[in-house]
DNA sequence: TATAAAGGTGAATCCGCAC
DNA sequence: AGTGCGGATTCACCTTTAT
C-alpha cells in the first residue's frame, strides 16, 4: 500500500477505499461541532418541538454520533489485529465518541489525560479552569492482546519512571504554530508535536503505518516522519493539505527526533 | 424536608419518594461495572485486592445503561434548577454515564480529572499508568444559568489561583481510611475527604442540601457537616450505613473544616 | 527521641505459550 | 476453549518495626 501520502476528500468518502487490517495506529482528533445552540432539525428537515431540554438536543447528538459511528466503524475495520487507535476530545464530544466506541467493541487500554500547562482561564469566573483534553486509547477488542505498547522506551523517556496516563504539554504556540499569510493561525485545534510524539513513540514501531482521517494541517504526519515511521492522512479541506505538504516536506535529517531510533 | 439523614435502601427505589427539585447538590459514586476478569499480583506474589463485590456486577452494558438512566433521571428530577451534580467515574464507565447525562439534558460544566498522587502502578507493563478518575459536574439543562459556583472561595483555597479542572489528591489511605472488625478495609472504593471537600465547597453554600444517593460509608455526609451543609444519604448495604451513621455521629465542634464559613 | 528500614496497599478491565 | 506453568513485572504514601 501507498504510504507517506495526504488524501484530499472527506473521510467517510476516503476512508472505504483503504484495505481491511492495513494500518497499525489510527490518531483521530475529529470535529466536535454539534451545534445545539442553532434552531434544531431532524434529518428530514421536520423542526424538533422545544418540548423538553433533552430532546430538544436529542437529535444534533443523533447526527453527531451517526457520523462517528461511520468513520469509527471503518477505522476499526482497517486497523489490524495488533494495532490501536487514538482519538481525542473534550468534554463536549469525548462521552459521545467514548460510548459509541465501546458499542462498536473497541476496548479502552487507557483514558490519557492531556493536561495542559497553559490552559486558557476562565475569565468569567462561572467555572474551573478547563485544563485538559481526553485521548481515548484502545485496541481493536478485548481479545488483541498483542498490541504494541513500547513500555520500556515510555518509561525510559519518562526519566526511569513508567509513564502515567496524565501527561502535561504545553498548548501549540510559538514557532510551533503554523501561520497563514495572514499572519493568524492556519488551524484553530492544531496540536502539539510532544502529543502527537507520545502517542506514535508509545503505540508503534519504526516503519509501521499511522493513519490519520482528520489530517488537518499534518501535525500527525510530521511526527510520524520525525519517528521513521510512515503515515496516510486524509483532509477534507485543500487550504490545510497544502499546508501539511509544505510542512512534511521541509522536514529535514537533523529534525528526527533523538527518540526515534529506540523502537 | 428532613434532612441529616441516611436511608437504608436501593436507591431506585428511595430516589422516587423525594419531592421535586428539592436538593441543592447531588454526588454520585455509582458502580463503576470494572468488569474484572482474572486476579492479579504485584511483582512480589501478593495478591491486589480488587473489586468483586456484587453491587459492581452487571451482565452487558444494556444492563448498566439501563441502572444510570433510572438513578440519573430521578437526581434530575429532585435537582433544584439552580443545583449541579457531580458522578464520578472511571473509563470503565465514564463515558456510557456521560453519554446518558447529555442524553437526559444535563450540561456539562467541567470533566473535572482526579489526579491520583499515588495511583497503584501498571505491574505488567502493558498499559500506561491509570492515575485518573473523572468527574462530572452538570448543570440540570443548558438554560439553568444560575447554578452555584464560589468561584473567589476556590481561587483561595487554591492559594490565590484560579482553581482548574486537575486536582491532585492523594487516594484514601492511612487513618482516614475506614476499617473493619477484621481490620481489613471496611470499603472497596472509599473516597478522600478532599475530593468532597472541593466538591461541596466549590458548589453549595452554608445550610445547602446535598443528596448522595450511593452513599457508603458516608464521606459525603461527614464532609457536608464540617462544611455546615446538609445531607441526604442513600444506601442499600446495612454495613455501609451502620458505619457511616457512626462516623457521622463523631464529629464534634474541631471537625469544622476551617473553610467552612467561606460562604 | 529521632531516624532508618521494612512492610503493606491502592476502583486494575495488567502475560504468553504449550498442551 | 480451557488449563497449567515458566517467567517477567511496581510507585507513592503510610504504618510499623528496628536501630
Amino acid at each position: 500500500m501507498e504510504t507517506d501520502r495526504i488524501i484530499q476528500g472527506d473521510c467517510l468518502g476516503e476512508l472505504p477505499k483503504l484495505p481491511d487490517e492495513s494500518v497499525d495506529v489510527i490518531f483521530a482528533d475529529p470535529p466536535y461541532n454539534m451545534q445545539l445552540k442553532n434552531p434544531l432539525y431532524r434529518p428530514n428537515n421536520t423542526r424538533v418541538a422545544g418540548v423538553d431540554d433533552g430532546w430538544d438536543k436529542f437529535s444534533s447528538f443523533m447526527e453527531y454520533d451517526s457520523f462517528c459511528v461511520s468513520w469509527l466503524r471503518e477505522c476499526r475495520r482497517v486497523l489490524k489485529p495488533t494495532g490501536t487507535i487514538w482519538v481525542i476530545g473534550s468534554y463536549h464530544n469525548i462521552f459521545r465518541v467514548g460510548n459509541i466506541m465501546l458499542n462498536l467493541g473497541f476496548w479502552i487500554l487507557n483514558d490519557v489525560t492531556w493536561h495542559k500547562a497553559n490552559p486558557m482561564p476562565n475569565f468569567m469566573g462561572t467555572r474551573f479552569t478547563n485544563a485538559t483534553e481526553t485521548l481515548l486509547w484502545c485496541a481493536k477488542s478485548a481479545d488483541c492482546k498483542k498490541y504494541t505498547f513500547n513500555y520500556e522506551v515510555m518509561k525510559r523517556y519518562n526519566g526511569g519512571k513508567q509513564m502515567t496516563s496524565v501527561w502535561r504539554i504545553k498548548l501549540c504556540t510559538g514557532e510551533e504554530r503554523l501561520k497563514g499569510n495572514d499572519g493568524k493561525r492556519a488551524h484553530s485545534t492544531q496540536k502539539p508535536e510532544e502529543l502527537l510524539k507520545r502517542v506514535i513513540l508509545s503505540s508503534s514501531r519504526q516503519g509501521d503505518i499511522i493513519l490519520d482521517p482528520f489530517f488537518g494541517t499534518g501535525t500527525t504526519g510530521a511526527v510520524a516522519k520525525k519517528l521513521n515511521r510512515r503515515y496516510i492522512g486524509i483532509e477534507k479541506e485543500r487550504d490545510y493539505v497544502t499546508l501539511a505538504c509544505a510542512r512534511i516536506g521541509s522536514i529535514t535529517e537533523s529534525d528526527i527526533f533523538p527518540e526515534a531510533g529506540w523502537v
